[in-house]
DNA sequence: GCTTCTATTTTTACATTGTCAAGATTGAAT
DNA sequence: ATTCAATCTTGACAATGTAAAAATAGAAGC
């Protein structure tokens, strides 16, 4: 009934560009890869000419920064939606949150890849650290309650800043494999392999390696 | 004394252009990185014309793929080298062949960073194929003297095609925690900390994951 | 020794890209 | 109603990857 003025377009003024510019881009990246992506791409699929991006992102690198950060905001959602289907059990916690990382580098490969390019990035961007740094709260607080230890809350960063050996040490051992396993089933194709082998397999993994983290971290409780 | 018509080069010719465009793309790489990469910048460098290469390499993917093989091979002589320096004892092997894959690296980041970019590779290239096949052998084979197992010569790959479940996943915990903490140190700056702190780390997650895959290979071997 | 053949390299051309500068348009502030 | 600043478009430029056609040189055959 009411007129509905925020869906129209008069030529000029978009009225979101920079959300339409974001959406494009993902979509880009999804149809075409990101050895294809391309600014003027992007402006095409949002219906403007091709330098309209600049104004909004400066240049390819912002665009491609943003988009990144986007990137570490959905993987941190999904690290969230999966541990809390796994509920208390440590176990299933880290199985979990292994889970949700392979799949997100799986459902998202070109995301996955422009979030680990830092020379395609420009690191200094605020909303880019943000966003990374959320997603590591939630993988390190993995490694905390695995160790029993209280969580916490944001911005402790980065990790290298954090003060107990042990932990630092726990956390290299599930963040390096559960992203090694991610990033070669990825780029590698050498893991290729039926799913449910796969699945099995890094499943067996993750409950291994958490095994060891939580015993190490009762016997260091101990002394 | 005698003439060394080899090293002549008269303006067409080359002699041997598609050594002179390795050498070149190796340059490249390493001056101004792969997201600067260019066909003509090689050509440039090799001191021949913008197409020249086509005949050689088809493209840049052909180009970026021999590079590729390339870094490989220098992996696989890498890892050669570090586990003839770590000598018998086993728990040096695991830590050498983990410093090795690290400093690789660190040394060639626009190598790795090829490596392990499919998209932008042949990964038909039978080359490639050799190469990746090389490298991966050195490495399932610290696995399999890490288990007490006899080595392999070569290419019963790839990897999924490996019949032990146990080997298989002991493969995985070791190779994805080495290739993740490479490829986390190189594009996350999250790993960032002072070289002697790293160092210690890193040696120290490479003994236990050894002493974890060691111990549970003497446990599974007396069931 | 001369010719022919073929592999290699150059030249030329074209569509695309990222970036920049200048101009056009519009909604809001005054 | 006028001014203004933000936003978008136009036009231009150098650079890129690829393809086709032309040029060159070394080898093969005679």
């Amino acid at each position: 009934m009411a007129d509905r003025p925020i869906e129209l377009k008069s030529s000029y003024h978009h009225g979101d560009l920079r959300g339409a510019l974001l959406d494009a881009g993902d979509q880009v990246l999804h149809d075409i890869g990101l050895q294809a992506f391309t600014l003027r791409e992007c402006a095409r699929r949002a219906g403007v000419s091709h330098a309209a991006p600049k104004h909004h992102f400066g240049g390819v690198q912002g665009l491609l920064t943003a988009l990144a950060a986007r990137g570490f905001e959905r993987l941190t959602i999904a690290l969230r939606k999966h541990l809390k289907k796994a509920g208390c059990d440590l176990d299933d916690q880290f199985v979990a949150t292994s889970t949700a990382y392979t799949q997100f580098a799986k459902t998202y490969p070109q995301h996955f890849r422009v979030m680990f390019r830092c020379d395609l990035l420009d690191m200094q961007s605020g909303p880019l650290r943000l966003a990374m740094d959320a997603t590591f709260v939630e993988l390190t607080n993995v490694i905390r309650r695995q160790r029993g230890e209280v969580e916490i809350s944001a911005a402790e960063f980065p990790v290298a800043s954090l003060k107990s050996h042990a932990l630092l040490g726990d956390i290299l051992v599930a963040w390096c494999f559960i992203h090694g396993y991610a990033h070669l089933l990825l780029e590698s194709q050498l893991l290729d392999m039926p799913d449910a082998q796969q699945h099995r397999l890094r499943t067996e993994t993750a409950q291994r390696l958490g095994r060891l983290i939580r015993s190490e971290a009762e016997s260091g409780k101990s002394t």
